[in-house]
DNA sequence: AAAACATTCGGACTATAGTCCGTGGACTGG
DNA sequence: CCAGTCCACGGACTATAGTCCGAATGTTTT
């Protein structure tokens, strides 16, 4: 779930073509951290989620509706 | 945005009868923590989102799509 | 090979998520 | 009026989100 998350969010700064320096600075957020979400050692709160997406320019719904495929994939 | 989100849950929550205890106790969490969500005191982190959203029967995307739809009508 | 950039990993730290105890207040039914 | 239910609220606590610094390890690019 934690893990499923980071590579959602691994892909979609990707797909955009940020950094993940890049897209801290968009969000807000520390460099690291970021690293440690896409690691699956950090998961994120709401408001965090909103900045991340903001950030990517995707809608929050739209990530947690990949992460929710994404689980349902697992079997 | 906690505000709000915390607005989304009491209503879910409402819609489906349950109290605040009996909520808690469905997604492993403490009673006092549903209080202080509700009232935009706390934030969830996307784990606990998802076991509130199953809790109550319906999907963390939707919930979340509930907060961003609040958050679009506040102008 | 050496810059230059991107990510990982370390430790130490501050802020806040989430728990656990209890108390008091509002409301309802017997 | 009393007992029971539901919620707000307090304080004190543990676990973890999120920061800040630096150094090590890739990975490109020239």
């Amino acid at each position: 779930m934690v893990e499923v998350f980071g590579k959602v969010l691994a892909d979609h700064r990707n797909r955009v073509g940020l950094t993940q320096e890049k897209l801290a600075e968009l969000a807000g957020l520390d460099r690291t951290y970021i690293s440690l979400l896409e690691r699956g050692l950090r998961q994120p709160t709401i408001t965090t989620l909103f900045n991340l997406s903001k950030a990517l320019g995707v809608s929050p719904s739209s990530i947690i509706i990949d992460v929710e495929n994404r689980i349902q994939s697992m079997d």
